[in-house]
DNA sequence: CACAAATTATTTGTATACGAATTTCAAATC
DNA sequence: GATTTGAAATTCGTATACAAATAATTTGTG
């Protein structure tokens, strides 16, 4: 189906595919132990290296920091992960797995231990090693095309775009 | 970086960085011409097929109905699709774009109207290919997991899960 | 020390994205 | 024809996910 027509579309229709499925599998195994899928793999970036910073945490998941402070939050609110304010530099934050995390993290399935991609454990490892260097070359490629591609031409003009009227922000004013 | 370690965490992580990529990447199209991926997406779609209902648009890019409701709720708001009630069946609604989105989307850089992915473009067409059959390959295997993988076995109970108090819901009550 | 610049975490706003519940219809069954 | 069953679109709730703005702090420069 959709034959070799046009590869970029099928490249574009397989990784909606896949994140789908990501996120359906993260669905499955929130019902299943109550943390979802990036809030998985937070945890166990936290259970290799204890007391990381927001934003050291979001650069090694791959994640926005704004992003991360929410996933915080509610593995906070569920009591697996404690914020605490470091000492070297007031105004960075510290999280680390409480002990109900570790524990949480060794009662999940190891099935799910690496994320969203369990269906691929049953690939032999030969295929599974040239699958990760062909996708990590490819993100090599996109990456350097995100940093400085030619734009060519810019055609067709931003549409406005109103600003609501701003209000408080920043950070906890304690 | 991460070498032959463990091949499933850098799919894992190679994947994020895919899918931060694209997002970046649809954000600045958003600045650029004010829709996002997914609705260009959308446009697309519906510029190949004029008339989908809600469902057959969601089947066709992968993505549950009631995210697309959202998805052309913002189009329409922004003139560029309409929703016409379907006389076949009044369940249905049918979607298509209008004229000024059929404006909108021949506006749009060639670059940009494969979506999320223009920087395969530099890629040989060989390469290419390739990549496109093995990601749909990978999909298939992941596909067949999630549908019926022998759950082997569970470990761990759910958490419970406070529900709110529920109120009014369902179709627009006109 | 004073002050500008950079960093850090956070909040707000917006857009996906899905599941569950719900309403409106249509179709099948009795 | 009435009832049940099913499908379609929608709403609500929740969780990502990012950009921009903001407050608190640190660092660099004079």
């Amino acid at each position: 189906m959709t034959a070799d027509r046009n590869p970029l579309a099928d490249v574009n229709a397989s990784l909606r595919q896949l994140m789908q499925l990501a996120q359906t599998r993260s669905k499955k195994i929130r019902k299943e132990t109550g943390i979802t899928g990036p809030q998985l793999l937070a945890m166990k970036t936290l259970a290799d290296s204890p007391d990381l910073s927001i934003s050291e945490l979001a650069r090694r998941i791959y994640l926005h920091p704004a992003t991360v402070v929410g996933i915080v939050d509610r593995l906070e609110g569920q009591g697996l992960v404690e914020r605490t304010p470091s000492k070297k530099d007031r105004r960075q934050v510290n999280v680390k797995l409480t002990r109900s995390g570790k524990g949480a993290l060794r009662k999940t399935p190891v099935a799910t231990q690496d994320s969203v991609l369990a269906g691929l454990e049953s690939l032999p490892e030969k295929k599974l090693a040239r699958l990760a260097a062909n996708l990590a070359k490819i993100v090599k490629v996109l990456e350097a095309h995100a940093k400085g591609p030619v734009p060519k031409r810019r055609r067709g003009r931003p549409r406005k775009e109103e600003s609501a009227p701003k209000k408080r922000r920043g950070r906890k004013s304690a």
